[in-house]
DNA sequence: TATGAATGAGTGTTCATTCAT
DNA sequence: CATGAATGAACACTCATTCAT
């Protein structure tokens, strides 16, 4: 009988309502942050967008800067998912393998919606709230840092933390350049491995 | 007509009436934006530090876009002066000595004004896309571009204007960590010599 | 029709679990009135503070003013039943043993809950004109009328209902300067002792 | 010439301009506080009211609590000139004399804008800024303390603060139920009388 | 009958920009 | 040319109330 069906928890198509709604905001948020710009993003326009009222919008997040951090939570989600899947096994490969993996990898999950990510990483204000861009950076950093400690031997730099750190912030801006600027003048493929060439050589002198 | 010299003066008191005006109203942008931040930066209030009527700032700025733009304009030509100044006598030196020049020359540039610089790139809406940033961008590409072509036989890299567009962007993602954000937990010299490590790495496998 | 039984039951506990919810909404209300005051007084913020939903308090009050109203009329009802109780017995007693039990069990009646008589006196709006505030000083000057009528030709003052009315409002304007704003520098014994006097003179001219 | 009188200040039409619009604004918010209540005060409908963009009304006052402080100010200035000019050559009259001249103009204060008054003295909020009703009636209860201090002999009361207090409470309850309430059902003449009756015999048994 | 997700008119406030003087 | 009073669209956010489930 439909209607009634007792396996179904009470809660949950209130829930399951919730949740569509939730999702509805943020894909408008999104929407509008990669189409029209940060400035055009009005809370009214995002819940018009959403086909939600400006009412239901502030049940969901406590303010605008709250309704950011989340689409921003969601979206690093999303690329430590893709990194974590493609970047993973290849820890314990030999170094330059483990390096082209994660480039890639790190290069794949700029793919995911590169123009929101563009906005969130350069102009949604860092001041609001969790910002899970650090949050995602300190991981990446802890990461490689670790991973560079389990091979120090065969490495160039002495400095771990630091050469890290400085391998984050390089490989971000060079891909952020390659996939979301289109800066370089090269197709993403000789960006790739031209990243890689950077990399390798400044852990060993040398790409092979 | 009476008085009516045509060599310069007559209207060069008022010129530099005015130059004074718009640096009065630029310093006024600069100020409020480096100790308030973007938020703060209302046109009536820059107006009002700047001693200036707010009417007369429309006078010299079409709307609050261009003033922005005319402070990018002045920092970056202070940030190219000092660059300029710094890197041009060791384009001929030798390569190490050459990358080490430029990089120092970066870093120092970085240095004029830090808070004001991450504010324009970082968080100042650009209004239109020919804007300084990749004016300055684009000549230091040539530059290195140019400044790689005289010594192709001396390094790795064969595609070189790809190889100086990744440079112009690695320096300044890696300058920025060290100056500006200093979220690479090292001192600034330590910075500096590591992203000379990376460069010549990446040009040469060595460093020496 | 099974298990009907007509005493009283089968409605009785329907009846009372409504009046039982009646009853959390208002305390609720009158909680977060005195803890949190009028502004945050919400319908939703009563509802959940009362553990029910918002679509519950609206089946028992058809809107806000309906539930500041019943709340008031409670909180009269409570202050009328102090009255009765302290004053009534006295009514019979030589005048200034009248005067003082009656003055004596009105500061009673503003110490039952200050707080919230602050509110619901001064600050929640009074929806309609028939409002249970003139509904006690109604009665209160009816009573005092009375009292006075018995009495005629041991006072000064002539016009009776005029000398009833403004001893209500008199009581009542030093009694909340008494218990509620505390703005006499003095004990509340003392004020009700000097409370005691104006009356007693304006009747008599004189205390004893 | 019209248009060209160096007699004036320059800066004279600016400023009575300026001028003008704070008047306009006050009144309107009078009106509409009047005539439609403190709830139906929004600042957009005073601005609209007033024939004033709501920007300007920003110009002038920082926020709607300045604006109701503003306008409280204005009225209980006017309040305290009425009181000032009626009751001041009173004051070292005999004290019957004194006495009614005080309750009087404290009746011709009340009488300015009663509608008004009622709703600055109850209903809007206390807590926003300067409140000029403690202030008024602070200088009143000084002036009467010093008043009755003159005449300590001749009166019963001797706690003279306590006396001073309860006298500006009492009458203003009075005149309020008899000017701005009405619910005294006498004359406003009688009402005067009756209150000054009520003060005579408290401060000294009785009338003459 | 109870629930709570949804509504949307309305609030106080800001600020880039204009224009009469 | 300079002034600064004036503008008003737009913004983030609230809350009494409704109604499908």
């Amino acid at each position: 009988m439909p209607g009634n069906n007792p396996a179904k928890p009470r809660k949950s198509p209130a829930q399951s309502r919730s949740r569509a709604t939730v999702e509805a905001i943020l894909d408008a948020t999104a929407h509008i942050l990669v189409n029209h710009g940060l400035a055009a993003a009005s809370t009214n326009r995002i819940a018009e967008k959403a086909g939600v009222s400006i009412g239901s919008l502030y049940q969901y997040f406590p303010n605008k800067g709250a309704l950011i951090a989340a689409l921003r939570r969601r979206h690093a989600e999303a690329m430590r998912a893709t990194i974590l899947q493609l970047a993973g096994p290849a820890a314990s490969a030999p170094l330059p393998q483990a390096v082209r993996s994660f480039i890639h990898a790190l290069m794949q999950a700029h793919r995911i919606d590169p123009q929101l990510h563009r906005i969130l990483a350069l102009e949604a204000p860092r001041s609001d709230f969790a910002d899970s861009r650090s949050d995602i950076d300190h991981d990446l950093r802890n990461a490689i840092c670790a991973l560079l400690e389990s091979r120090r031997n065969e490495i160039l730099p002495t400095d771990l933390p630091l050469a890290a750190a400085m391998l984050v912030r390089l490989t971000d801006a060079l891909i952020h350049a390659a996939v979301i600027d289109n800066t370089l003048d090269a197709t993403q493929q000789a960006v790739e491995g031209e990243i890689v060439r950077v990399v390798l050589r400044y852990l060993q002198g040398k790409v092979a």
